[in-house]
DNA sequence: TCAAAAGTGTTTGGGTTACACCCATGA
DNA sequence: TCATGGGTGTAACCCAAACACTTTTGA
């Protein structure tokens, strides 16, 4: 193979679409761009792939370059190949999401640092972001919706000690939908996932919650078994909804 | 950017698992390798990207160039894109499953053709594939199987006109698990995509079967709700199986 | 009349949903 | 004692699973 072919003429990069979790809110990781082109808009952090790299640990660098941190979930979504998708050349990105915990961020040490800032993801979704970044961030996020309710991955974003609260809330952020409080404990402790810690919240002024802790596990049983977080609610409460409606009208 | 850039030394192919039914089996076509590396052994149709070319436009004309068709049902599934698995340099490339009609295929006009076979599946999976193909057409199998609980596709691989006894034996070769029949036909009818063609079958040695068609309007419905093909049968025969192994030891 | 596949209903059980009140704590 | 969220059980319902015999046709 030699450089003057014109295969050669293209560019690979990956992105990454770092999720966290804070204030009961779903968060993604977002740079401001300084040069040209789009200089001035927020977007998703990513790079070229080197010659000598794998696709994935392209992604694990990004990421640690980022934020420092390592062995953090990571799973590839789709691969952006539009031949204007990138206004300097043909660039083709492999997107990838990652789960991150907020906690663990006692320092972002890179110099992307002072760009990059959490956004709640629903705002993201409303921003023009550069390049096609705005069609990859959807992208990636209905793919965490995905995942989620097919592995449980949602711990990935929690700290190690959590509530029952927090749970509930995570994974409403994720889906977007309100669960009653009963329905999921019940079906969050027949999956046998969690482990009492016997302690509870200190410095809340109110009933303190029990903490919990995942079980790694039973986490590898679903790994084989698959797992399913069914969620018809949402959809009933919708139906119902709009029979109200007509019934009114 | 410029071409002695060092990142411009990768190229991109699109690969393409073009899944077929027949006699009761699922297939996959396959190119066999004319011409080093890997020649004489059996490879999935891909080709290098062109630089102007989006990436489905490239799944497309490999898909066009080999079997003639065209329109036909595409999804990208993921991107493979280790350092070492291309042996004469960096080859990034991108899979795709589709879906035809065997039936569609009078003749296959390119040139490949004459290297073209339809392969089961499962003997496929078993071969020594060229480079990393193996593992490309697990993961695509692994996608179409779950495609197919998520989204009526199975139609794409069936002719125009086909029975229930048909569409039952497509279901069980993607999913590998036999059905019931009553609940397979009380499971698909209640979700309304047939239509009855008051047709039957004709010259067979048997009570001749229903013809039916797939309902396209309907179908649009399922795009846009979501569409469940839950399957538990398989994982409870199995646990059963197990615990009759336990009881009898 | 035989072979071969088509066609057809009902019961059971498990899991999801709906729903409301008391409890523990800090202020 | 009050405000705030923590924590708990039961009945109804729906859907998937299990299961066996009759029907229609061609040979």
């Amino acid at each position: 193979m030699n450089e003057q072919n014109p295969f050669f003429k293209t560019a690979f990069s990956v992105d990454n679409i770092i999720f966290g979790f804070d204030e009961g809110d779903l968060k993604v990781l977002l740079i401001e761009r300084g040069a040209a082109p789009f200089k001035g808009l927020w977007a998703l952090p990513g790079d070229l792939v080197y010659p000598n790299e794998d696709l994935e640990t392209a992604a694990n660098r990004i990421l640690e370059e980022l934020t420092g941190l390592r062995n953090v979930y990571l799973e590839q979504v789709h691969t952006f190949g539009a031949v204007d998708r990138h206004p300097l050349g043909r660039v083709i990105t492999v997107s990838y999401f990652s789960l991150v915990k907020i906690s663990d961020f006692a320092v972002m040490p890179s110099s992307f640092a002072k760009m990059a800032k959490w956004h709640s993801v629903t705002k993201a979704q409303e921003f023009k972001l550069a390049f096609d970044h705005d069609i990859i961030l959807d992208t990636c996020f209905n793919a965490l919706k995905h995942r989620v309710r097919t592995r449980p991955v949602g711990f990935e974003l929690l700290p190690p000690k959590f509530t029952f609260t927090e749970l509930q809330h995570l994974y409403e952020a994720i889906l977007e939908i309100e669960f009653d409080k009963r329905n999921f404990r019940k079906k969050i402790l027949s999956m046998n996932l969690l482990k009492d810690l016997n302690e509870v919240q200190e410095g809340v002024p109110h009933r303190p919650a029990k903490l919990y802790k995942f079980d790694k596990n039973k986490y590898s049983k679903f790994e084989a078994e698959g797992f399913s977080f069914e969620v018809k609610e949402a959809k009933k409460k919708e139906q119902r909804r709009m029979l109200q409606a007509l019934a009114n009208s």
